[in-house]
DNA sequence: CGCTGGTTTGAAGGTCGTCAAGAAGGGTGG
DNA sequence: CCACCCTTCTTGACGACCTTCAAACCAGCG
């Protein structure tokens, strides 16, 4: 499978394209390169950034805080955009770093704004694709604003399985997350210990269990039920 | 001063229109309309839904849950679009509800489309405007995430003394604020209750207050160093 | 082999939610 | 005009959830 093949195909899920706009689309990436895992590749309030294509890996958007805490905004996974909203603004808006050994190719806003005006089809497709993004970091706002802590964890591995169940990246016997217990906490907004308490209790209660970077979840209905979790905002 | 200047100038003000620019921006939007207060003018989950632009009034976009509870996303003011971000996916992702009396003006998915493709300056104005809507979300998924209900509360009113100084609704002597504890409950994840209490301790601080929809903050600096406020994401 | 970062568990404490209740203000209908 | 809502604001007492502090265990890695 071609390397950029998720993010175009996620894309021509929604509005088919022309040979032209796929090709344009590739045309406004650069080369794909190899980044090591725990690399930065933007910083929050730096100007001129670039926005990224990940084409392979996992990864997180996020933003530190003056009393040395952090949050964290999203999961990008394969075939997601990172840092198109901030490609209008003067600064970038949020860090953007991998979790994983990952590739990236790199999309740099002039290219972008060609790209939506020479086809106009692929513009839409691709404010489609930020507007679905931005659906997540308001579900994302509702699950920490709302939802206990056992719900809002629930919530969220239950999107990572929707989520990588659309791009084949999930079976029926689990899916890979390479997410530490520190790192699942400052997407919550919890303490890693209160993060570890909480998985045990969906362990021992038989709805999911995270072994290895490896997700299992044992009571998809339950856990539905449990997290109030409903997928409208994921659909295509 | 017409009722529409405040949403032109301000995309005048991150890149300057042209007469025709304009023109397109005025016909893009319904003539105004007047709405009650507390009147919800789109539901989560329903297909085929407008973008609003606020011209008079506050207002509120949210989600409702499962269990009854409420999380509101964020607070448009006068200038504001609510829902541009909807109208490329298949439903809303969010409910809009206005707070006071209010004038707005419906714009249609069609229209805008129109619009981004005739002027494409224009265009990226819009992109420009929805990417610093989003940037609010962000910053408002950490103040929930990982301040405290102080350091939450104290921020979100930096915020609004920000936005509406910009827009010439905020004096020295402090800014109309319409929030019943209930709704800032719903904003900030915590419980009417318990925004009383944080307002008290704010007061008896002398910090700010917020009485008779009149909000007045007393000690800027302290505030900004209590909340670790960073108006960065508001900026033009 | 020691170091670092992740996982796991326990104990104690603080923040925030729940329950309860009184006071004040605005709107409605008698 | 007044009685009767309903919503909001306010305060107190109590309890739950989550954090903080502390420590042990383990795996990977220099």
């Amino acid at each position: 499978m071609e390397t950029d093949t998720k993010f175009e195909r996620k894309l021509n899920a929604f509005l088919p394209l022309s040979e032209d706009e796929r090709k344009c689309l590739a045309e406004m990436q650069s080369p794909p390169r190899t980044v090591k895992r725990g690399q930065q590749l933007t910083e929050e309030g730096q100007t001129g950034q670039h926005a990224f294509v990940l084409l392979v890996g996992w990864a997180c958007s996020y933003k530190d805080l003056p009393n040395g805490s952090r949050q964290i905004i999203s999961f990008p996974v394969s075939g997601d955009v990172v840092g198109l909203r901030s490609i209008l603004l003067r600064t970038a808006d949020h860090s953007f770093s991998t979790l994983t050994e990952a590739t990236v190719s790199l999309v740099n806003a002039p290219n972008v704004l060609r790209c939506i005006h020479e086809h106009p089809r692929l513009g839409a497709a691709l404010l489609w694709s930020a507007s679905r993004d931005e659906a997540m970091v308001v579900e994302h706002l509702v699950n920490i604003g709302r939802r206990s802590a056992v719900e809002r964890t629930a919530h969220l591995f239950l999107e990572f399985a929707e989520r990588l169940l659309l791009i084949g990246e999930a079976t029926a016997s689990g899916f890979y997350c390479p997410l530490s217990q520190p790192v699942l906490g400052d997407a919550l907004g919890l303490t890693p210990i209160h993060v570890n308490r909480i998985l045990r209790r969906l362990r021992e209660q038989g709805l999911m269990t995270l072994h290895d970077s490896w997700v299992q979840i044992h009571d998809y209905r339950e856990m539905k039920k449990l997290s109030g979790f409903q997928g409208g905002y994921l659909e295509i």
